[in-house]
DNA sequence: TGTACATCAGTGAACGCGCGTTCACTGATGTAC
DNA sequence: TGTACATCAGTGAACGCGCGTTCACTGATGTAC
C-alpha cells in the first residue's frame, strides 16, 4: 500500500524532480488526493521516505556487487565493482540519485534517519581500503615516495582530527592519510558520477563508461590497491596482453 | 531595469531554488507581475539569463583570482587561488552554484548559449595547466614512474579521442595524460565544492576550508604543479617551518 | 448461522493559496513641428 | 513657447490551472457474541 504509493511517486519524480505533487501520485494511483494521507502525514514525509530509500537502495546495491567478488582478495576489482554499482544506480535512477546527492529541496530539511542510510555507501568502500590495509598493501603504491611522505606532513590537526573522528567510527586501525586517500577518491567518484549526470561532460566526455573506469582506476592506484592479477609488478594486465 | 530584476530574481533563488516564482520577484519590485513581460519573454527566459550570469560570475571571480598572482610562474598558487575563489563563489551564492552545478531544473532545457560561459571556468583552470606544461613542469611529479608510465598505457582510443578533442580547442600540445590530470583535479574541485554545499559532509569534514586546500594541494601535486618555493625538493614550504 | 458493532480505507467537497501568461488599458515622457 | 502625437513602462483584471491540507462522510470488511 505505502510501498506502492512510493513506487508511483519515484516515477514522478523523474518528470518533476523533487517538487514532487502529492495530488498528481494521488491521481496516477487512481486516488482521490486526501486518501495519501492515511498513509503519509504530509507531502515532506513522503519526501523522506523516497530519500531514505533511496540511499538504503545504492547502499545495497553497493554491498551486493562488492559482495559479488567472491576471492575478498581481489581488492581492486572489489573497489571497481562497488564504484561502477554507484554509477549504474544512478544512470538507472537518475530523479532519486539527484534527490539524494544534488541541490538540497528548497525548504526541505532532511531529519537525523537520513544520516545513518547516507553513510550506508561511503562505509562499503571505506571497507574495501580497511581491507587492504589490513592484508598488508603499503598504502599508495602509485604516489611517489616524497609525496606520500608530504601527504602525513601536510595534515593539518583540525583535518587530522576529522579523519581521526571518522576512522574511529568505521575504520579503526587505519591511518589517517590513507583514510584520507578513500575520502579523496570517494569525492572523485561522486564527483564524476555527478558532472555526468548534472549534464557538464557534455561537448568534453563521450566516452563516458570507459572514462569513468579510468577515473576509478587511477583512484585505485592513488589508494595503493594492487593490480588485480598480482603478477606484473606495477602493471595491470586484466583483460589483454 | 532588467538587471534589477535579475538582483532580486537572485535573492529568490536563495530561499526558492530553481522553482523561482516571476510574480513573487514581480512582487518584491513593487510592480505588478505582468510588467516584468516587458523585459523577460518567459520565466524560463529570465532564469537562462540567471544561468548565464552565474556562469559568467564564476567565471570572471576565477578568472580574475589567477591573474591576481602577479608572478605568473607560481603555478601551484595560481592552481590554490583559482580553485579558492571557486569555493569561495559558491559558499558566497549557493544558490546560484547550485543553479549551474546542481541537479537539473525538471522541465528546463538550457539553450546553447549557456555553453560557451559555462567552459569559462574550466578553461581559466586548464590555462594554468598549459602554462605549467609550457614552462617545462614535468607532468605530474607526484606519481611514481610506473604509475605514470601506466596512465598513458591505460588510456582507451575512445577517452584518447575525447580528451584530443578538449586538447585542441583549448591547450593545443598539451599531452594526453596531462590533460587528463588536469580533468581529474577538475572533477575533484567540484567534487568537493558540490559535497560540501549539498551537505555530504556533515558528520564527516567540519575543517572545510582546510580540507578543500589539502585536497587542492594533492590535485597539484597529482598534475605535477611545482611547491611554491622551489628550494625545497619535494616539500612544501609556504606558510611557516 | 445470524445479528450488532467497530474498524478503517477511501470519498468528495471545500479552504485558501499561488502560479504563468494574455490583453486591453492608462498615463507619463519625450519628440516633431 | 506651445500644441499634437508617438512611444512605451507599467496597470489591473481575468484565464485556467494546480497545489497541500482539513473534515465530515460512506460503505465495505471483519470481529464478537
Amino acid at each position: 500500500m505505502t510501498a506502492e504509493i512510493k513506487a508511483v511517486a519515484r516515477q514522478h519524480l523523474e518528470t518533476d524532480g523533487a517538487n514532487l505533487s502529492l495530488r498528481g501520485v494521488a491521481r496516477d494511483m487512481g486516488m482521490v488526493s486526501s486518501a495519501v494521507y492515511r498513509y503519509f502525514a504530509s507531502r515532506d514525509d513522503l519526501l523522506t521516505a523516497l530519500i531514505l530509500d533511496a540511499y538504503n537502495a545504492l547502499g545495497e546495491t553497493v554491498e551486493a556487487a562488492d559482495a559479488a567478488v567472491t576471492d575478498r582478495s581481489r581488492l581492486r576489482a572489489r573497489w571497481l565493482a562497488a564504484t561502477r554499482a554507484v554509477r549504474r544506480w544512478a544512470l538507472a535512477k537518475p530523479a532519486e540519485y539527484a534527490l539524494i546527492y544534488g541541490s538540497p529541496v528548497p525548504g526541505y530539511a532532511a531529519p537525523p534517519d537520513t544520516i545513518a542510510a547516507a553513510a550506508r555507501t561511503p562505509v562499503a568502500l571505506a571497507r574495501i581500503l580497511a581491507d587492504a590495509h589490513a592484508s598488508g598493501t603499503p598504502p599508495s603504491t602509485r604516489l611517489s615516495a616524497a609525496a606520500h611522505e608530504d601527504l602525513a606532513a601536510q595534515l593539518t590537526d583540525a583535518v587530522r582530527a576529522d579523519l581521526a573522528r571518522t576512522r574511529d567510527d568505521v575504520v579503526p586501525g587505519l591511518p589517517e592519510e590513507v583514510l584520507l586517500l578513500g575520502i579523496t577518491s570517494w569525492i572523485q567518484m561522486f564527483g564524476t558520477v555527478s558532472l555526468e549526470l548534472f549534464g557538464q561532460f557534455n561537448n568534453v566526455i563521450d566516452a563516458r563508461e570507459e572514462f569513468f573506469d579510468q577515473q576509478m582506476e587511477l583512484m585505485a592506484d592513488l589508494m595503493g590497491l594492487p593490480p588485480t592479477r598480482q603478477d606484473g609488478g606495477g602493471r595491470r594486465s586484466e583483460g589483454g596482453t
